[in-house]
Parts: C-alpha cells; structure tokens; sequence
DNA sequence: CCAAGCAGTCTGGTCACAAGACCGATACTG
DNA sequence: CAGTATCGGTCTTGTGACCAGACTGCTTGG
C-alpha cells in the first residue's frame, strides 16, 4: 500500500494484511483467479484495468507469495498459491456483505459446495456439511435473473455456465 | 473508490463492496470502530491518517449505512451500525489471514468468545459453540509478548488491557 | 466575554492511477 | 528465413488522491 504511510503500526496483523491486498484492483484480480483466470490478457479484458497497474499488482502479489509465475508457451500462466486460496473466505465474505447490505441493481451469483450440491451460506459455510469449503470444492453459477448489459470478454462469456473454480477459464 | 472507473462492472458484489470499503484506511477506521473508538480525535491520533481523509471516509461511512454520527456535548460520536457490525468477521478473518500468510515481527493480538471464554479460530469462529460471535460477544487482548517500541496514544494504550469489543475506549 | 478543545476545511506538494502508445520476446506463416 | 501476430509488459502524460500542517468555526467552561 505504499501512499506514503504505509500502515506501519501498532500490534495489527489487518494493516500488514492491507498492506499485501488493499490496494486497488488487488482482490477483484485474487476473485478473477479464484475464478480460475490466469492470464494478463484475459484480466485485463475482464477487469478493465490499465496495463501498467495490473503488470504491478501481479508482481506485488508474486513476491508476496499469493500467486505464480510461469511461462507457458507464449503465455505467462499465473496460478494461486495456498496463501493466495485462503484468501477465498474473505473475499466471499465481502462479496455476500456487500450483497445483503448495499443496495445494487443486479441479482446475485451463487456459489455452490459441490460435493454437498448445497449453496453457501453468509459466512462461506456449506448448510449441510457445516464446513468451510476451499475453492477448489465450490462451484459458481450466473445468476438467476441475468442482467440485461453484460459484459462480453471471454471470462465473462465463460461464467455464463455453472464453473468450477479454480478450473481454467476460459 | 472514487478514482475514475469504480469498478463498475460484471455482476458482482465484491466490486460493490469494495466501493464502500475498499478505500485506503477504510478497514482500519472500522476495526478501531469495532474496538469501540467513537470520537475523531482518537481516531486520528490512533491511526496517524491525515485530518482530511479521516474526515472523508467517515463521511462515506456514514452515508452508505456503516456508521451513524452524533454530537453528545462538544464531541462527535460515530457508532457501527448493523451493517457496520456485519463486516466484522471479514475484518477478523483479514486478519488472521494476515497473521497465518504474513511474515512480521510482533506477536498476535487475541480474540475470545466472552461467553464461551474460548480463543477464536481462524475463520472468526469460537471453537466451543461452534457459532461465529457477533462483535459485541468477542473481547481482546493484548500479545502475549508485548512488542518493544508501542504507540503511546489513549486508544493503545487503552488496549494493552483486556478489553470487551463495542464498548467505549478511551 | 475569553480561552480551550474538538471537528473539521484549506493549501501546496507528492504520489498513484487511467489511457493509450510503444517495445521485446515468442511463436506461427509463407 | 523474413514478415507478422500475439502476448506481456514498459513509458509517458494528464488527472485525481493523499499527506502534512496551518487555519476556521462551533461548543462549552470559567
């Protein structure tokens, strides 16, 4: 977060934390990668974010150990580390928060825990299993009513149908 | 989030949120609100934020629901709302996110179900109920070890007792 | 009335971000 | 092999956010 001031502070593990992933743009990319997007290219369509500040989000988060870099072919393959997925409950719980208190103009996605075919709860937990999934074990579908602008990228279209997350897209 | 593009976008709630929250010193204004700080000058002066910004973000938060404002004599009383008090499992789950993921150098505040008098997990949950408290329900107290250079003003200092969320502090 | 304390607003300089041009490296194509 | 397309960046310029600190205006106590 570096503005100057960085958090430097009292005994709080939140400004070390806000540090790493409260800049701008930092957790809509982690929710792209949750997603299962894990080029530049592709980000960068879907989050209509400018080059330059997109190029040095993935560097902060590759040196600060939530994603990967590799190259593979003629493109650079970025992937979630452990770090990286133990994010998911805070970002789904900002997302759900944001849903029931905020007021917007679009019907929700769902998240589903797959192996229970039950839909996650406020708080991330599966209903039947009382569990909080990892990524990798939930599944996300559009919403019901679709939106009538919507975007029309390739990770858009391909979250149109019911996704695993973490599985390649698009 | 008012910088040029604000997220607007595909549907999705994160973006929404993080409109709200997802400002620079958002998150820690809100934590110290949890903790019970109710008065700008305490927040200043636990933060080290600029007057300017301090005074625009609790503007923000009081205009999307987060926080109420009141004047009781000479001082201006900010207090969580229902929707203010919602985000704290992600405020704590951020943090213990920090504190699992993130190398640093002092020890971790800690966070007990005070009906339960048991220490909460990761995810925010007392491992005794198996519920995740509200606010109101969690005390915290100080490191364990206490670290050797600490903030000197009246909310730190406050808080090198234990000290049970929501209630007044200084 | 005066002084003090609190909660802001104002100002000037610095830094981050947006938008888009440009660059280099890696394939594919003829 | 040269030419070209694609991908993943870097560079540049203008705009807006943030920082530090001075200043203001309201409220209360003496």
């Amino acid at each position: 977060m570096a503005l100057g001031n960085d958090y430097r502070e009292q005994n709080c593990f939140l400004a070390r934390a806000l540090e790493v992933v409260g800049e701008r743009w930092t957790l809509m990319i982690l929710r792209d990668c949750c997603y299962g997007v894990r080029h530049f290219s592709d980000l960068l369509a879907h989050l209509d974010i400018s080059r330059a500040v997109l190029a040095e989000r993935l560097d902060t988060l590759v040196d600060n150990g939530l994603l990967t870099r590799s190259r593979t072919g003629r493109q650079v393959e970025y992937q979630l580390t452990v770090a990286g997925k133990a994010l998911w409950p805070t970002i789904f719980g900002l997302m759900s928060w944001g849903q029931k208190y905020l007021p917007a103009d679009h019907p929700p996605r769902r998240f589903r825990h797959v192996t229970c075919a039950a839909d996650l709860d406020d708080s991330g937990r599966c209903p039947d299993c009382g569990r909080v999934p990892e990524v990798a074990d939930v599944e996300t579908r559009p919403a019901v009513r679709r939106r009538a602008i919507d975007r029309d990228d390739p990770v858009a279209k391909a979250l149109r149908e019911p996704h695993r997350m973490l599985t390649p897209v698009p």
